[in-house]
RNA sequence: GCCCCGAUAGCUCAGUGGCCAGAGCAACGGCUUUGUAAGCCGUAGGUCGCGGGUUCAAAUCCCGCCCGGGGCUCCA
């Protein structure tokens, strides 16, 4: 990384005329062109360079400061002046670091100015002609200081010291220390992780080495840590899952769109919004504009939301994007496998509700969605995952009863999180975390109230009255990220197989549902005729024609988790009888053909299918892994 | 991002200063025509992550970077 450091030229001067001539960038600073005049003042003209950021601002008026009393004078002019470096910062970097220069300068008490940003000027200077008078800074940023600007919402979140109760459905609340958690294993288990006081063990989560054995997903070197590529089965996998949530919302009631995947930094309402979400963003320079990659749906929902118009009798108003992707450039320190990635697939629902009683209304119904997702799609029940509820004192006060019988819905004691204060744009929030076999636990589905952004947005809806007011925005992810899904389903795999079950995936969901295994090449024909039969039937089928012992390709079949295996040789030729090895009961079975298809679609009824891209016969693929 | 650890054939790994760097699996070729979790023989495959340095000599020691993992921290 190239060292950064802000350059100034310090020159002690009689005067300085200067005047605004022309805008040099689209984001200049609005002024007057007039001509200005200083006396008896120190001009810094500034340059600030990449990475800079508000610390170093601080760190240079210190210096500054202290040559000023040297000098014996107490007045600046901060002058951006971008002909000092080669590596300069984005513009709108560099005004973030000039003006906050300029505060901290007023703030030590001295007569400050700062000449507009981003204009052509024209100017005159007389400068004094001691040994003093011209001096030229270069500030560091101090080492290990934080350099990469954060939300306000992160920093925030750091200073956060909120209190954490367990409540049950029978509406008792108590203190995380005084619970008793046997029989609640798992929460316990996640109310110390929330609450940070375990260390785990040095390990690589187990999904990581079955996303790559089983050919779903892998790293991807040739891009930034955290972006993945997919597999011909796990895209499959990934595809299913989309569909499946998206017909779900859609079923709720939730209308599809599709919004942009970047944003421009300087639209007024994102800027805002930016500074109250806890993530970081990836950033691209495109011409003179700075975009950043959207973290979720909200933005370009909400500023649809903002063109709309609709009343009270369109309420509420549901909106829904699968985002492919958001992005949130993650530290690199916490990114594994696909628990956490920068860039990510996740369903992304929004409600806009007149009131709060209606936002509460709403809000069970979706959590009602979320729990239906998660129990269909990746077959996880109540006992897959862990619940936190967040809320602050406020809140609760107001709202026990409809907490309540929010916990009533979840069926189990949840952890709490209470805060003093709100320091996030929502009131309440909701997940379903998954607890890996690590102990880590990691968000899936999810729901909040938020009470700011419709008012930052300007999104109103008219009401009884004929008035304008601002609904209430419900943010929830019904399932979470689709590869987080995916890496709770090959963890949850994993778990049963160290307690000596089958680990397997749910069958809508298995790439090869079904593999047909002729007994030597004299029967493949006759296997590929009852594969053509079972596809038909919309089940994934394929067949292993490869010369190779029926036991090694049982083998490979049981390694790739395949639900069914038909063995295929003179036997069933004449007799008409399948032999139907179930990998997930452990047994075989005889059955005629019609009959297994009828099992097979019973199981899968009402759940997508896709037909697996990979040629169906064994001999025609390429690995991509192994 | 910081701290610590790692990287050798497509995969899993052996090799810690000294001849042309090894094994198993996979791939490819041949034999076998196979009945429910690994048949036999052979062939090919390596810039030892990348770049620099130390040395008569570097996969091996040193520095920087890339990628991965763990921790801190944080989230969907």
């Amino acid at each position: 990384m190239e060292v950064q450091r802000l350059r100034i030229l310090q020159l002690h001067s009689n005067f300085i005329e200067y005047q605004p001539i022309k805008k040099e960038i689209a984001t200049a600073e609005k002024c007057e062109k007039k001509k200005q005049q200083l006396e008896e003042l120190v001009v810094l003209f500034t340059c600030v360079e990449k990475g800079d950021d508000e610390a170093v601002a601080r760190k240079a008026v210190e210096e500054v400061k202290s040559s000023l009393q040297q000098l014996k004078v107490n007045k600046v002019l901060i002058y951006p002046y971008a002909h000092l470096s080669s590596n300069l910062a984005k513009p709108v970097a560099a005004l973030k670091v000039l003006k906050a220069m300029e505060k901290h300068a007023k703030e030590a008490g001295i007569e400050t100015y700062r000449t507009p940003f981003g204009w052509c000027k024209q100017f005159s200077i007389s400068i004094k002609g001691h040994p003093l008078a011209e001096q030229s800074k270069v500030v560091l940023p101090t080492e290990g200081e934080e350099k990469e600007v954060v939300s306000k919402a992160l920093k925030a979140e750091e200073k956060l010291k909120p209190s954490w109760f367990i409540l049950q459905p029978d509406g008792k609340m108590v203190p995380v220390e005084s619970f008793n958690f046997s029989g609640h294993e798992n929460l316990e288990k996640f109310a110390r992780n929330e609450i940070k006081k375990v260390r785990a063990v040095q390990q690589v989560p187990p999904h990581v080495k079955l996303m790559r054995r089983l050919e779903i997903a892998d790293y991807e070197p040739g891009s930034d840590p955290g972006n993945f590529r997919w597999y011909p089965k796990g895209s499959l996998i990934k595809s299913l899952l989309e569909q499946f949530v998206t017909q779900k919302v859609a079923e709720y009631g939730a209308m599809e769109v599709e919004t942009p995947i970047m944003y421009d930094f300087q639209h007024p309402s994102l800027a805002k919004y930016l500074d109250r979400f806890p993530a970081r963003q990836y950033v691209l320079e495109s011409g003179e504009k700075e975009l950043f990659l959207r973290f979720s749906a909200c933005f370009g929902q909400f500023l649809m939301a903002h063109d709309a118009q609709f009343s009270y009798r369109q309420l509420p108003l549901r909106i829904y994007e699968l985002t492919k992707y958001s992005f949130r450039r993650e530290k690199s320190g916490e990114l594994v496998g696909l628990r956490r990635l920068r860039a990510f697939t996740m369903p992304d629902c929004h409600a806009l509700c007149a009131d709060l009683d209606q936002a509460k209304k709403e809000f069970l119904v979706r959590s009602e969605l979320c729990r239906e997702v998660l129990k269909n799609g990746l077959e996880f029940g109540k006992d897959d995952y862990e619940v936190a509820i967040r809320f602050t004192n406020d809140f609760f006060e107001e709202n026990k009863d409809f907490i309540v019988s929010l916990v009533q819905q979840m069926d189990k004691p949840v952890l709490v999180e209470m805060w003093e204060e709100r320091f996030f744009y929502f009131i309440l929030k909701w997940e379903f975390n998954f607890l890996d076999n690590l102990n880590k636990a990691s968000a899936l589905s999810t729901d909040q109230i938020d009470i700011e952004n419709a008012e930052r947005y300007d999104i109103t809806y008219v009401d009884e009255k004929g008035e304008r007011r601002h609904p209430l925005i419900l943010h929830c992810s019904p399932s979470g990220a689709i590869e987080r899904c995916v890496y709770a389903m090959l963890e949850k795999a994993y778990r049963e197989q160290q307690k000596e079950n089958v680990p397997i995936l749910p069958l809508w969901l298995s790439p090869v549902q079904v593999r047909v295994i002729p007994v030597s090449d004299k029967f493949i024909e006759d296997a590929e005729k009852i594969a053509n039969e079972i596809e038909r039937h919309r089940i994934r089928t394929d067949l292993d024609d490869r010369p190779l012992m029926i036991r090694k390709k049982i083998r490979e079949a049981e390694t790739e988790w395949i639900n069914y295996m038909l063995v295929i040789g003179q036997k069933e030729i004449e007799s008409g009888i399948l032999s139907v090895r179930d990998r997930k009961a452990r047994e075989i079975k005889e059955m005629q053909l019609q009959e297994f298809i009828g099992e097979v679609k019973k199981k899968v009824e009402g759940m997508p299918f896709k037909l697996l891209t990979l040629p169906r016969r064994l001999s025609a693929r390429p690995r991509f892994f192994g």
